[in-house]
RNA sequence: AGGACCGUAGCUCAGUUGGUUAGAGCGCCACGUUGACAUCGUGGAGGUCACCAGUUCGAAUCUGGUCGGUCCUACCA
C-alpha cells in the first residue's frame, strides 16, 4: 500500500544504488543498438575538494536530463563525470589549513606539502561526488577522471610538448599580472577590474637643460594615479600634436627622488584632454606604458620584489627583455623594502615638502584584482611560458561560424567571436606547486629543453649526463581543463572511446566560464583532433549557456553575503539554527554573522522543508529558460513538490483501480470510451511538445507540458471521466476493461516522459505499474522514451470531451458564482443547441450527469418557454439552471450583466476592425473571415444574453 | 567608450515566423472533505505588455529613440 503523501527521502537513495550497482549508467544498455547514435556529455569538472552549490544543482539538473533522454531514446549514451584538481584554489585550502598550525607550504618543502594537498583530496574529495549522486545525475562512475590522474596527466605532457614543436608555446620575459600574496602569475582573465575611489597626483618634473615649457615654466606636469611607480619612469610622453608640447618632444626631464634623466616622447597613446596631458611612463609596471616603451625603446626599469615592495636595486632590461648595464640601477635607500604602499605615502611626501606636488584630484578608477587573493595586480617583469593563442584562433572562429558548434542561446556567439577576434596570448605558466609540472628542463647555463621527461630531453638533445633542473612552474589549471573532452577519453591513444563519443554532444555551462574554459577546449580540440577528411574536429555540438542561480532577491549567492543554499537542505530540508550556522561560520568577516542570522530568520522562519530531488530538478527545468539569470523561488520548488505528491496520489489512484482486476492484459477484448481516446489523443500530443522543446533545449517548456498533461488533463479530467465507467454497475466489462487499462498504460507513458526531469517517483512508480502496464524491465531509465503515434491522434474524442468540458464549466460558473453548493443535484436544461450538441448529450449524458452532479438534463423542446434560469453560454448552446429557489434575482442580473459589458467591448472591436476597408482588403480573407465568425458570434451570444436579462427582470 | 540582455498580473516567469478575449505557477478572495490527493477541489478578482515615435490593414511581438535594471569587454596615466 502507498503511503498518502509522497515522501521523497525513503525512496531516493535506495533507487540511486540500485541504477548505480546495476550498471545502468554506463554506455550500451539494453535499448541501444548497432545503429544508435552515440550521445555524450562531459560533465564540466568541479573542484575535487569542492562542495556542491546552487549552480551545480541546476547544471546537473540540465544534463541529466538531457542524457536520461537521450538514453531512453536509445542513443548510445554516456555521460562522463569527474573533478578537477583547481590549482589555486586547493592550494590557497592547504596552505590555510597549514597556517593554522603555524606553517607555511615553505617550511614543509614542495614534496611534504605536495603530500598534505593530495591527503586532503582523499579526505575532502568525495564530497562533491557523493552530493552529484544525491542529485540523481545518471553520470558513469566507472569512467571518473580527475584531472591530475596519470593518463590525464599525459595528455596535459603530451599537449605541452606538441604545441611546444608546433612554435605555439613559447618562453619569454614579459609584463604579467603578478598577484603579490601568491606569488604567481595569472592569466588577464583571473583579473578582475573593480572600481574604487583613489586620487590623480599631479606631480612636476623639472626640465633637464635649462628647457622651458611654452608658457614658461622649467617643469612638466605629470598625473598619476601611481606615484611609487614613478621611481622605475623611463620617459615622459606627450601626443605628437599637443600644441603645449611640441618644444620639449626629444628633450629631457630629470626624475625626480631618483634624479634620472628621461626623455620626453610623442605617442599618441596619450589622450590630451586628461590631466595635463603628460604621461610618465613606467614600461616595467604598467602594460599600456611597456607598449610605449616598445614603440620608443625605451629600458624596463623594474623596482618591485614578488612581493612587490621595493628593491634596494633596481633591475634594468632592454625592450627584448635583455640586460640593460646602461642605466643606473640605484634606488633611495630609504625606499628599499618598503611596501608599495608605503613607497607610495613616501614619495607624495617627498614631491610636497620639495614643493612639487601640484595638487591631488579625487579620481575613480578601475583596480586590478586576483579573483582569488584579492589583492592589487601588480603588472611585473618576469619569465613566463605562453600559449600563441592569436596564432590558433582562426579554426576556432571557423567552427562557430561553420555551425560545427551551435551556442544555445545564439547571442553567446558574438561574445566569444569578439574575443576571438581579439586573442592575447596566454600565459600558461603559475608559480605554484599543486597543478601539472611543466615538462621542460633547464642546463646551468639556463637553457631549456621540452620533453615528455627528463630522458627523452636528454636523449633528444644529445645531452649526456649534464646536470639538469625541471622547470619549478606549473600549468595554468584551465590548460588541463582545455583537453577535457578528449584527455579523459583517452586521447592521446586513439582508444575506441575516443572515436565513438568524440565529439561530444552538448557542453552545458555557465556563460561566465565561456573564455576560461569553452573557447580554450575549442583551441585545443581543434589543433589536436582531426575528423577523417582532415578538418578540425570540435569538442562538443552544442554549448548550452545558463545563467547564474541568484537568491530570491536576484542577489548573486556569496559565502560573505550569508545568502547562499546549499540545493541538499532543499532536497532533504534543514532546521533553521543548523542553517543560520552553517551560513555564518568560517566567514571572513564574523561581524555580518548577525545581520545574515537576521535575514535567514525572515527569509526561513520555519528553516526549509525537505521537498526531494525530484521537485528540486523540476524547479531547476522550469526555471531554465534561454540563457538569462535565474531567481530562486522557494514558492516554486514547493508547488513542484505538490506536483509529486499529485502524480502519487493519481497513482495510488489508478492502483486502487486495477491492481488485481482484469486491465485487459489477457482478454483484449475492449471498449475504449470517449475519455480514454480522448486522454490517449492528447498523451500523444503531450509526447510531441515535450520532445519538440527538449530538441531545442526548453526545459521550461518540455516541463510545463509534461506539467499540464499530467495535472490539468490527466488528473483534473481523465480521472474524474473514469470514475463514472469504474462506478457503473451498468457499465460493460469491455468498457471497464477499456477504462482500466487507459487508465494504467497512459500514467506509465507519462511516467517515461516524465521521467528524465524527475527520475526518482517516476523510477518508484513505474515498478509498481509496469506489469498492470504489461511492461517488463528492471528499470524505468532503459525503457523507450514515448514516441507519439499519429494514428492515435483521435479529433472526434477531442471534440465530444471539449463539450463536456464546456458544458460542465457552465454549469461550475453557475454554482460557483451563485453560491449553490457543488453537492446539490441540479436539473438543467439546453437551449439553442446544434445537432451536434444533441448528438454529444446523447453520447455523454450519463457521464455529464454524474460529473455535473446533475437531477437531470434535456433540451427544451420547440417552442416550450424556458422557465426563470441563471443561463451560461457553451459555446451556441445555453445552459440554463432553473432558478426554483437556487438563485438570487439580483446577482443573476449582475452576472449576466458582466458578461453581456465583456461581449459588448468585444463585439465593438470586431466592428471597429471589419469596418475598417483597409483591413478587410489587405488581411489575408482566412484572418477577415476568423474576425467576421467571431462577430457573429459574439452577436449571437449578446442577443441571447439580452433575451435573458429581460426575463429576469421581467420577474 | 563598445556590446549583449532584460522591463508582461502583487511575486517568479512563458508568450516560436506580427493576426489570443495576453497565459502559467505562487499569492489573494469566496465556497467546498462521502470513496487518489487540503502538498486538494471549484469558482473569482487582478495587466494601457516601461515610455514615445515609426513601419503595417493589424504590434507584447518589427524599427528608431527615451527612461530604468543587469551583465560582459576595453580603457581611463
Amino acid at each position: 500500500m502507498m503511503e498518502k503523501t509522497y515522501q521523497p527521502g525513503q525512496i531516493e537513495s535506495q533507487w540511486y544504488n540500485y541504477w548505480e550497482q546495476q550498471g545502468f549508467f554506463k554506455p550500451n544498455q539494453a535499448n541501444t543498438n548497432e545503429q544508435s547514435n552515440s550521445f555524450c556529455i562531459m560533465i564540466p569538472p568541479p573542484n575535487v575538494t569542492g562542495s556542491l552549490h546552487m549552480g551545480h544543482g541546476f547544471n546537473n539538473a540540465i544534463m541529466d536530463a538531457l542524457t536520461r533522454y537521450h538514453r531512453m531514446k536509445g542513443d548510445n549514451t554516456l555521460w562522463q563525470p569527474g573533478t578537477d584538481h583547481a590549482g589555486i584554489a586547493t592550494q590557497m585550502v592547504v596552505e590555510r589549513q597549514l597556517a593554522q598550525e603555524g606553517i607555511s607550504r615553505h617550511d614543509l618543502g614542495r614534496d611534504k606539502f605536495l603530500e598534505k594537498v593530495w591527503e586532503w583530496k582523499e579526505q575532502s574529495g568525495g564530497t562533491i561526488t557523493r552530493q552529484i549522486r544525491r542529485l540523481g545525475s545518471s553520470v558513469d562512475w566507472s569512467r571518473e577522471r580527475f584531472t591530475m590522474d596519470e593518463g590525464l596527466s599525459n595528455a596535459v605532457k603530451e599537449a605541452f610538448v606538441r604545441l611546444h614543436e608546433d612554435g605555439l608555446i613559447y618562453r619569454g620575459k614579459r609584463l604579467v599580472n603578478w598577484d603579490p600574496k601568491l606569488h604567481t602569475a595569472i592569466s588577464d582573465l583571473e583579473v578582475e577590474n573593480v572600481d574604487e575611489k583613489g586620487n590623480l597626483w599631479h606631480f612636476r618634473y623639472p626640465l633637464a637643460d635649462g628647457a622651458s615649457t611654452a608658457d614658461g615654466a622649467n617643469y612638466l606636469v605629470v598625473a598619476t594615479t601611481r606615484p611609487e611607480t614613478m621611481l622605475g619612469d623611463t620617459a615622459v610622453a606627450v601626443h605628437p600634436e599637443d600644441e603645449r608640447y611640441q618644444n620639449l618632444i626629444g628633450k629631457f626631464v630629470i626624475l625626480p627622488v631618483v634624479n634620472r634623466r628621461i626623455p620626453v616622447v610623442a605617442d599618441d597613446y596619450v589622450d590630451r584632454e586628461f590631466g595635463t596631458g603628460c604621461v610618465k611612463i613606467t614600461p616595467a609596471h604598467d602594460f599600456n606604458d611597456y607598449e610605449v616603451g616598445k614603440r620608443h625603446q625605451l629600458p624596463l626599469v623594474n623596482i618591485f620584489d614578488r612581493d612587490a615592495a621595493v628593491l634596494a636595486q633596481a633591475q634594468v632590461f632592454n625592450i627584448d627583455g635583455t640586460v640593460n648595464n646602461d642605466l643606473d640601477t640605484t634606488l633611495p635607500e630609504k625606499f628599499a623594502g618598503l611596501d608599495r604602499f608605503e613607497a607610495r605615502k613616501l614619495i607624495i611626501e617627498d614631491f610636497d615638502s620639495q614643493g612639487m606636488l601640484e595638487k591631488v584630484d579625487p579620481h575613480a578608477l578601475k583596480v586590478p584584482r586576483g579573483d582569488r587573493s584579492g589583492v592589487i595586480i601588480e603588472p611585473w617583469l618576469t619569465d613566463q611560458w605562453y600559449v600563441k593563442a592569436s596564432a590558433m584562433a582562426k579554426p576556432c572562429i571557423d567552427v562557430v561560424e561553420e555551425g560545427h558548434i551551435q551556442f544555445v542561446p545564439k547571442q553567446y556567439e558574438n561574445m566569444y567571436f569578439a574575443w576571438m577576434r581579439d586573442l592575447q596570448d596566454w600565459c600558461i605558466s603559475r608559480q605554484l606547486w599543486w597543478g601539472h609540472r611543466i615538462p621542460a628542463w633547464y642546463d646551468e647555463q639556463g637553457n631549456f629543453y621540452v620533453g615528455r621527461d627528463e630522458a627523452e630531453v636528454r636523449a633528444k638533445h644529445d645531452l649526456g649526463d649534464i646536470t639538469l633542473r625541471q622547470d619549478d612552474d606549473v600549468l595554468d589549471t584551465w590548460f588541463s581543463s582545455a583537453l577535457w573532452t578528449f584527455s579523459t577519453l583517452g586521447w592521446p591513444e586513439e582508444t575506441p572511446e575516443l572515436k565513438t563519443f568524440h565529439p561530444t554532444n552538448v557542453l552545458v555551462t555557465g556563460f561566465d566560464i565561456i573564455f576560461f574554459w569553452v573557447a580554450r577546449m575549442i583551441m585545443m580540440t581543434t589543433h589536436f583532433i582531426k575528423n577523417e577528411d582532415g578538418t578540425p574536429q570540435v569538442p562538443f555540438k552544442y554549448v548550452y549557456v545558463h545563467g547564474l542561480v541568484r537568491d530570491s532577491e536576484g542577489q548573486k549567492m556569496s559565502k560573505s553575503k550569508g545568502n547562499v543554499l546549499d540545493p541538499l537542505d532543499i532536497v532533504d530540508g534543514i532546521e533553521l539554527e543548523h542553517l543560520v550556522q552553517k551560513r555564518t561560520t568560517g566567514l571572513m568577516q564574523p561581524k555580518m554573522a548577525e545581520q545574515i542570522k537576521k535575514k535567514t530568520y525572515a527569509e526561513f522562519p520555519e528553516g526549509i522543508a525537505s521537498y526531494g530531488t525530484d521537485a528540486l530538478r523540476f524547479t531547476m527545468c522550469s526555471l531554465a529558460s534561454t540563457g538569462r539569470d535565474i531567481k530562486f523561488d522557494m514558492g516554486r520548488v514547493e508547488g513542484f513538490r505538490n506536483f509529486c505528491n499529485k502524480i502519487w496520489n493519481a497513482a495510488r489512484y489508478v492502483l486502487m483501480n486495477t491492481e488485481g482486476q482484469d486491465v485487459g492484459l489477457e482478454n483484449t477484448d475492449v471498449e475504449l470510451s470517449l475519455a480514454d481516446r480522448w486522454i490517449i489523443s492528447r498523451l500523444q500530443h503531450a509526447e510531441a511538445e515535450v520532445a519538440r522543446h527538449m530538441d531545442q533545449f526548453r526545459f521550461d517548456l518540455a516541463s510545463q507540458a509534461i506539467y499540464e498533461f499530467i495535472w490539468n488533463e490527466y488528473c483534473d479530467w481523465y480521472l474524474e471521466l473514469s470514475k463514472p465507467v469504474l462506478w457503473d454497475d451498468n457499465a460493460s466489462d469491455e468498457l471497464k476493461r477499456g477504462t482500466r487499462r487507459t487508465l494504467v498504460r497512459v500514467l506509465e507513458t507519462a511516467l517515461r516522459l516524465a521521467h528524465p526531469i524527475m527520475p526518482f517517483i517516476t523510477e518508484e512508480i513505474w515498478q509498481k505499474v509496469k506489469g498492470l502496464a504489461g511492461k517488463s524491465g528492471d528499470t524505468i531509465m532503459l525503457q523507450p522514451y514515448p514516441v507519439p503515434e499519429e494514428s492515435k491522434a483521435d479529433e472526434e474524442a477531442v471534440q465530444s470531451i471539449e463539450w463536456l468540458k464546456s458544458v460542465m464549466l457552465a454549469v461550475r460558473n453557475i454554482r460557483g458564482e451563485m453560491d449553490i453548493a457543488p453537492g446539490k443535484p441540479l436539473p438543467i436544461l439546453l437551449a439553442h443547441g446544434s445537432d451536434k450538441d444533441r448528438q454529444e448529450l446523447a453520447k455523454q449524458e450519463t457521464v455529464l450527469v454524474k460529473l455535473a452532479r446533475l437531477e437531470s438534463v434535456r433540451f427544451l423542446q420547440d417552442g416550450e418557454e424556458p422557465p426563470a434560469s441563471a443561463t451560461q453560454l457553451a459555446g451556441q448552446l445555453e445552459v440554463l439552471v432553473p432558478m426554483a429557489g437556487l438563485i438570487d434575482k439580483a446577482a443573476e442580473l449582475a452576472r449576466l450583466q458582466k458578461e453581456i459589458d465583456k461581449l459588448t467591448k468585444e463585439q465593438q472591436r470586431l466592428n471597429g476592425k471589419l469596418s475598417n476597408e483597409k483591413f478587410v482588403a489587405k488581411a489575408p480573407a482566412e484572418v477577415v473571415e476568423k474576425e467576421k465568425s467571431k462577430l457573429k458570434e459574439a452577436a449571437d451570444a449578446l442577443s441571447k444574453l439580452q433575451e435573458q436579462i429581460a426575463r429576469i427582470e421581467a420577474l
